[in-house]
DNA sequence: TACAAAATCGAACAATTGTTTGAATCGTTC
DNA sequence: GAACGATTCAAACAATTGTTCGATTTTGTA
């Protein structure tokens, strides 16, 4: 399975992780063929995604031979998975790290929404700028990913981090008694394919650098409150809106009494 | 280019259309094989989008040789402009009729945003009832084709129904004068991206149904003001909510003093 | 330095893609 | 029924895809 390789690397702190564990260490020179196919991929993903980035055009970016690729991970879609995970698995650890520190601690009362949404995507503004993490591609990586069309890409996804999906599910429910099942899970799907779709955009992240610049101050955590300010009292809007007040009623009935 | 063949045609209805303008009408019987390949083109691109749905898939579901798509339709890429037109021209001149009628006639004072939205939606729920255009399968195509990632796709809809998209911008920008233009611009991003990938997907369509089932009465008309009684509310409360509230402030700040 | 394992390389593989060709067939018109 | 254009068909085309093979080179170790 695709699987097996997963866990014996770490990128792209691949070269250092060898010598740590005294591999074989050979072919020190430069780059290594590994680490560059693994940076060619990634760069070539978030522009292409899965199925428009071919073989021979990482192999080309990467100033490697077209065989390299079976030979180091096996196939396509194991070069593939690797990539995807080292990315994904830290982010979504931090995530749960996260909301276990704030179950444990207590939410704030009236703001616990947006405190939830803080929790997912807090960790992402913080690897987006760590730039040994690939800096501001992280988050266009983030978007690729989410709105990733080819079935490879979402079973992985889907599968692999069901469990941390359902923990926020579960915390957003809590959160919002008086919201429906129906609703909250029609909510929160919304919620999570703008994200996506706005990541991978080119436009939107610009917008939110905008955002960012209007922090006062400019440490690095008023940056992400900053953004964090305009999102998430936005999504938190959303999902609290109320359903089917009269007077909204009224307004909807007009505009059907003109079609 | 890929337009030369988009005018003088219209489907499903193309057997009536060559018959009132006297053309040829050779191949009367059955199916024509351009209809079915039509047919087929739609049904496909609704399940695997552009890329993947290869000219052998179609020509087999259709029962039609495979050298019928380049003899009838040129290529590929016009095929697909022809089915995708199709549905969206008459979508999107029903939105902007609509639009004008409001225009009009005059907004709702207080639930402008609501009526906004009501408007960009309404004919889509209109026009998934009306079984000769598809029924239920209009929304998932509607969904697949502002979801689809392929370049020939997104450039046939950015250019072709640019000047309607911009007046919707125009309408929400006057109904949200306190709204920066830059948050505007990304709620209203993030508003349609989320509409567009959860009508592609399967479940979110049913859930729209659960909704319509909600409705007192079951005329048709009733269950569109279901629909949009749950839709609209939710949306209007994610561009209406306000930014950077200091009681939100504080709720986000705790979660980065845990991170 | 010599040996063996690891890594790289060019080349070819089989499968799929959109498109084109030229002959065969069909339907209409004279 | 002959002739002509429109349509259908099987077949092949050229390009691209992921993968595999065998020979060659590189590398660490004895």
């Amino acid at each position: 399975m695709a699987f097996d390789m997963l866990s014996n690397l770490s990128f792209p702190a691949l070269k250092i992780r060898e010598r740590e564990f005294g591999k074989p260490a050979r072919n020190e020179g430069r780059a290594a063929t590994k680490t560059r196919i693994l940076a060619a991929t990634e760069k070539l993903f978030i522009v292409h995604g899965f199925d428009a980035t071919s073989l021979r055009a990482i192999t080309t970016e990467a100033g490697v031979n077209l065989a390299a690729v079976n030979y180091h991970f096996g196939s396509k879609e194991e070069l593939f998975a690797l990539v995807l995970t080292n990315r994904l698995d830290t982010l979504n650890l931090e995530r749960v790290r996260l909301l276990d520190a704030l179950e444990e601690n207590g939410f704030d009362a009236v703001n616990t929404v947006e405190q939830l949404i803080a929790t997912m995507f807090l960790p992402a503004l913080r690897l987006a700028r760590n730039v040994e993490r690939g800096g501001d591609d992280f988050l266009k990586f983030l978007g690729r990913a989410y709105a990733d069309s080819s079935p490879f890409v979402r079973n992985l996804l889907a599968e692999r981090y069901a469990a941390q999906n359902a923990r926020f599910v579960h915390a957003f429910a809590k959160a919002l008694p008086e919201l429906a099942a129906q609703d909250l899970s029609m909510r929160l799907h919304f919620m999570l394919d703008a994200i996506s779709s706005t990541l991978a955009s080119e436009d939107a992240r610009k917008l939110m650098a905008g955002l960012a610049a209007t922090a006062t101050g400019d440490s690095a955590a008023n940056e992400d409150a900053a953004v964090l300010g305009h999102l998430a009292p936005f999504l938190a809007g959303s999902l609290r809106a109320r359903v089917n007040q009269t007077s909204q009623q009224e307004a909807i009935r007009t505009v059907l009494a003109f079609a």
